[in-house]
DNA sequence: GACTGATTATACTAATCGGTATACTTATTA
DNA sequence: TAATAAGTATACCGATTAGTATAATCAGTC
């Protein structure tokens, strides 16, 4: 893959986390990558095709270091379940985290039928059923109900920490997860 | 308060939520109200002003919603905590409901020196101080605690409904709080 | 009936937006 | 050396944006 469509990629992620989606032009994204926006629409065709490839990136990295961290680290599929906030602390806290792509991207498309709300509620979805895999390895009765909860501590913690970076929100979740877990694998 | 003032505040409000902030445009806010320009920044000196009214008026308006039916239907304080996501879920499930206003505005308006963005962290903030003041009452030791984690779910179970509306997720946000503040009434 | 204040209607500005057209400059390769 | 491809530079287009200026219209009140 060309060298420059990674730059103008990877640029405009950074610029949609910390500027916001919409508030960001096409100019300022190539101004920033050190392009011209000729360059920009040969590898993309328009700005939503853009949006959805950097949220494609963005999610697809995020979901290999996941599952890289995880099956590295642990033995036995409940030691997963267990360490599982311990690395989305590690990502959330890590100084080059610049949000959630699929979160804020539904919040900035909200309407149903815009292909860029409808790619962020699958892989809102996506990460669940990840999370519901991990439950159900660990033999977790209701494992769906149990990644649907996570699923909204992971949220959660990820929006407080957008808010206010720096935020205790990561460490409580974890706290909680830790006890929805343990009560999940007695049953 | 005047009654144009008022339409406009409550057009924008729908807008906001439906459309987006940004993607919703004065005119289009101006059009659906039934008035003009010229009448909306009489009211409200700029878009910005009118936004952060919104968002005001919203939080307060949950506020005392939320307070009134809590001070309404319980007697002892723990009651409080325990009926609090009932009423969530009745307020996250209505019909009228357009998403929390705080958590669309914080994505939307991502640099930390926006008035826009400040105000949504105070809010977030103030909700998670009322949540504490519950819990204190209720005589819960890490009252700070519980209240960050139940400030999750919330999160959590607003922002998967603003994704999907109907999901399951304030039904198991429900389970995770009563799991939480049960274990935390025990110590 | 004349005055007053609120609202409307319309046209406008200056800036920005996403996207395109055209011409020029490289570097590679055959 | 000629040809091909990639990228740059720049100017432009039409649409939309937030916000303003001006004049007309309406209601009520003295």
């Amino acid at each position: 893959m060309s060298v420059l469509r990674e730059k103008i990629l990877n640029t405009a992620s950074v610029l949609f986390q910390t500027q916001g989606i919409n508030s960001t032009g096409v100019d300022t994204i190539v101004a920033e990558a050190g392009t011209t926006k000729m360059t920009l629409y040969k590898y993309f065709n328009s700005k939503e095709l853009l949006i959805l490839e950097v949220l494609k990136q963005g999610h697809q990295d995020f979901q290999t270091w996941l599952n890289d961290k995880l099956s590295a680290n642990s033995k036995v599929p409940s030691e997963k379940l267990q360490k599982l906030f311990d690395y989305i602390e590690e990502w959330l806290t890590s100084p080059d985290f610049h949000g959630i792509g699929f979160i804020k991207a539904s919040a900035e498309f909200p309407r149903e039928d815009s292909a860029v709300h409808q790619l962020s509620t699958r892989q809102s979805l996506q990460f669940r059923e990840y999370i519901q895999h991990l439950a159900t390895e660990a033999n977790i009765k209701d494992a769906e109900g149990l990644a649907l909860q996570l699923s909204l501590l992971f949220k959660g913690a990820a929006q407080a920490e957008q808010m206010q970076r720096g935020s205790d929100a990561i460490k409580y979740a974890k706290k909680a997860a830790k006890i929805l877990i343990d009560g999940a694998l007695k049953n």
